[in-house]
DNA sequence: CTGGAGTACGCCTTCAACAG
DNA sequence: CTGTTGAAGGCGTACTCCAG
C-alpha cells in the first residue's frame, strides 16, 4: 500500500501521523523457521540484513505463528535510524563475510508500522487502529525503545502539526498521515494515506547542462552551483526533473547565448551525458529533499527562473537540523 | 585507478484509460 | 465533458562489479 502525496495537513479526528522513516520499505514475512524482506519490486533482502531476518524469526517463534509486517528498514547511528544514504553501501552486498562485517558495524532495523497476517488470520479488511493494537501486542515492550532492539515499532501520534514541527526541526524528509478507519490495499497508491514532505528550497546558479538523453528535446539537466565564501563556484549537483516541454525550452534559450569552452566550477564533475558549460549567470530556484553528505542536492528538482538575484549572491544556505531522521 | 553498465531507491511530467 | 488515476518515460544519487 502506497500514499498519496498530500499538500497539506489533513485535519479533523479520523487521521493518525507518522514519520516518514528514511530507508527501504519492506513487507517481512516472517516464521520461525524462515524470514524474508521483500522490497517494492519482490526483491528479497533478507540476506543483506541477516539481523533483521533472525529477529524476526525469533519474533514468530516466540509467538508460535508466523506474522507478515508492512516497515522500513533503517540504519541505525547510535541506536536511533538514521539517514538513507548509511544503507545504500548495504544494499546490494551478497557476499556473507562482507554481509556480516556490515552486519556488526553499520547495524540496521526494521522499524515496523503495519501487520498485515498473524497467524492464519489476514488483516488487511481490518481498520488500521485494529492493526495497529494488534501489532503493539505482537511487537510488546521490545518493539518500543529498546536501543538495542533489530525490530522497532514505528511512532504514531494524533498531533499531525506537533510532528510536522517535528519533522522541520529534525531535518525528516516529511511525515505520513494515514486514516485511522482505514483498510489495507496491497500494491495501491491510495488516499488514505498521504505523504507530507518537508521541502527544502533555494537557489542556484546555471554553470552548464548536459545533453537530452532519449527522446527529450533541448537539454537533459542543468548542472547547479553557488559561490562559497572565498568566491569559488562551487557544484551542487544536477537536476532534469521539474521541467514541462516550453520550460525546457525556454532555459535552452537562455543558456545558448551564454556559451564558453570552460567548466565554470572548482571541481571536476562526472556527468551521464555530455556536458556543454555557460557563464554562471542564470539563476533558478530548486528544491530538494536534503543534501547529501558529499555536498550533492538528493531529490532536486527546478522550480523556475529568479530574475531577481545576482548570480554572485547565491550561498549555500544554511539548514536547521537537530538531529537524524 | 577510471569509466561504463547495471541496480536500487524516488521524483516529476505526460498521456491514456476510466469514472462520475 | 471533466477530473482522477495509473503506467511509462526521463531525470537524479549512490553503490557494486568488471574490464582495461
Amino acid at each position: 500500500m502506497y500514499a498519496s502525496t498530500g499538500a497539506t495537513l489533513p485535519t479533523g479526528p479520523g487521521w493518525t501521523f507518522e514519520p516518514k522513516y528514511d530507508g527501504i520499505r519492506v513487507i517481512a514475512v516472517a516464521t520461525a523457521g524462515e524470514a524474508r524482506l521483500f522490497t517494492r519490486n519482490g526483491n528479497d533482502k533478507s540476506r543483506q540484513f541477516p539481523e533483521i531476518a533472525a529477529a524476526l524469526r525469533a519474533l514468530a517463534a516466540r509467538a508460535g505463528r508466523s506474522l507478515v509486517l508492512d516497515g522500513e528498514v533503517v540504519a541505525l547511528d547510535a541506536g536511533e535510524p538514521a539517514r538513507f544514504q548509511a544503507l545504500q553501501s548495504r544494499m546490494h552486498v551478497e557476499d556473507p563475510r562482507a554481509v556480516a562485517l556490515h552486519a556488526t558495524q553499520a547495524p540496521s532495523a526494521l522499524v515496523a508500522f503495519d501487520l498485515l497476517l498473524d497467524g492464519d488470520e489476514p488483516l488487511i479488511a481490518r481498520p488500521w487502529r485494529e492493526r495497529r493494537t494488534r501489532l503493539e501486542r505482537v511487537l510488546g515492550r521490545r518493539g518500543r525503545g529498546g536501543k538495542g532492539g533489530r525490530l522497532r515499532l514505528g511512532h504514531t501520534e494524533a498531533d499531525g502539526a506537533a510532528l510536522l514541527a517535528r519533522a522541520r526541526d529534525a531535518g525528516w524528509e516529511g511525515i505520513l498521515a494515514k486514516r485511522t478507519d482505514a483498510t489495507y490495499a496491497p500494491g495501491v497508491r491510495t488516499r488514505h494515506w498521504l505523504k507530507l514532505k518537508v521541502e527544502q528550497r533555494q537557489e542556484f546558479v546555471v554553470g552548464g547542462y548536459t545533453e537530452p538523453r532519449e527522446s527529450r528535446k533541448h537539454l537533459g539537466a542543468l548542472l547547479l552551483g553557488y559561490y562559497d565564501r572565498d568566491g569559488r563556484f562551487v557544484y551542487a549537483g544536477h537536476t532534469g526533473g521539474g521541467f514541462t516541454h516550453a520550460g525546457l525550452a525556454d532555459m535552452a534559450r537562455r543558456l545558448r547565448p551564454l556559451a564558453r569552452a570552460t567548466s565554470p566550477f572548482t571541481e571536476a564533475i562526472k556527468t551521464n551525458a555530455p556536458a556543454h558549460w555557460v557563464r554562471p549567470e542564470v539563476v533558478v530556484e530548486v528544491k530538494f529533499s536534503e543534501w547529501t553528505a558529499d555536498g550533492r542536492l538528493r531529490q532536486p528538482i527546478f522550480v523556475g527562473v529568479r530574475d531577481d538575484k545576482p548570480a554572485r549572491d547565491v550561498r549555500r544556505e544554511p539548514v536547521a537540523r537537530s538531529g537524524a531522521a
